[in-house]
DNA sequence: TGTACATCAGTGAACGCGCGTTCACTGATGTAC
DNA sequence: TGTACATCAGTGAACGCGCGTTCACTGATGTAC
């Protein structure tokens, strides 16, 4: 009588959980095909095969659902890098830059929502503190790979120097003029590596 | 008869342009106390002192308005460059990164404005060749800093980093959780400096 | 100097649209006795 | 086993809003003769 319940709710609570599951992938596919601040709740639906108003059962407003499928894509890159890290394949500064670049390159919508985010500043508490959780993780990442263990205030700041000049890379090129979509990718690696290089060999003699 | 006509149209000309700047100026304030996608027609033309339809008569849309303001904007940051740079009191990488990054952090819709243009990547023929025009000098501010005169592949691959890393460090830690603006400000400023100064090394020995 | 006409800045009201969200309802499933 | 009731996923239609933009119009100024 009380573990019978207890089980049955948490396979309820499953099914709902798979349920938010469905409509946040779904939206993920809609924001594959276009710009995410463009994408209302009537595409998510469709796409999802259901009613608008059903989307409202299992996330409070749009803006929740966003924030919850961009939370669902910092996972994806964080446990991409987890794994790179554990199979020892990440083994210089560059290739990991490269990798959080390819990333992001692929995942546009990902970097959009980000970018968006990060310029938003007016989001509800709950909401907010999902979004720092997250960048907080990214960047835990980028100071354990700079620092191994022994991370300080200086590899920190190292940390958050790659971070930034990354996004940077990202935001400032996107639309390079005329150029195609290869070369600018070409590009943005290429100063990725001049920046990752340039931590590093700066890390090592700081007044070099 | 010939002369005085081409006088009085040019009068008239002077005058519609002093119009149309009255009501850029007006968006401008209005930008100034929200953000700028938030901001709409009915604002400006309330800033303005004038009817909503009238900006119409100056202005063919609401994009082709904000795009504006936002190329004035570009033209005092590069006239602003031009008088240090004029004046000798760029000595060192760090005192332009800095001067870059006040710049924008001071005009917050600016900077707003240039991150939209540069995620946007659907405007039409005309403006986007206005904003491309605008990117392109000012990266080419930062060339001919890095390089004196003598600019090259290499220095432009330094100029187009140091440029996206500085755009980064403003987009990445504008919003950094829990912190004063101050305290933001600072550390943004310290990361410039961590940058410039691994720029300015790095090209000294880009293999030390 | 006076008159008819053209030009054009400026306007208030309206149009049309798409959006996020809510509402009242249906019907299937599970529960209690 | 059968019956009354509760729960809740799912729905289509509607609400209300704010927006960019257009329209038909007014009135002042300049021009031609």
């Amino acid at each position: 009588m009380a573990k019978q319940p207890t089980t049955f709710a948490a396979l309820k609570e499953e099914e709902r959980k798979a349920r938010q599951g469905v409509i946040v992938d779904a939206a993920e596919r809609v924001f594959g095909r276009k710009p995410f601040e463009q994408v209302s709740m009537r595409e998510v639906a469709q796409e999802a095969g259901i009613a608008v108003s059903s989307i409202y059962r299992y996330f409070p407003d749009q803006q929740s659902l966003f924030v919850e499928a961009f939370v669902l894509g910092t996972r994806e890159i964080i446990s991409r890098i987890d794994e790179r890290i554990a199979s020892g394949r990440l083994s210089s500064l560059a290739d990991f830059a490269l990798m959080y670049l390819d990333f992001l390159i692929e995942h546009d919508h990902y970097f959009r929502m980000m970018t968006h985010f990060m310029l938003d500043g007016q989001l509800s508490g709950p909401l907010l503190e999902k979004l720092n959780q997250a960048a907080r993780t990214i960047l835990e990442q980028f100071d354990r790979l700079i620092a191994g263990d022994t991370s300080s205030e200086q590899t920190r700041q190292y940390a958050h120097t790659l971070f930034a000049a990354l996004n940077g890379i990202l935001i400032s090129f996107r639309n390079y003029p005329g150029r195609e979509p290869v070369e600018v990718r070409r590009h943005m690696e290429k100063l990725a590596r001049l920046t990752a290089s340039m931590c590093e060999s700066h890390r090592r003699s700081p007044r070099g």
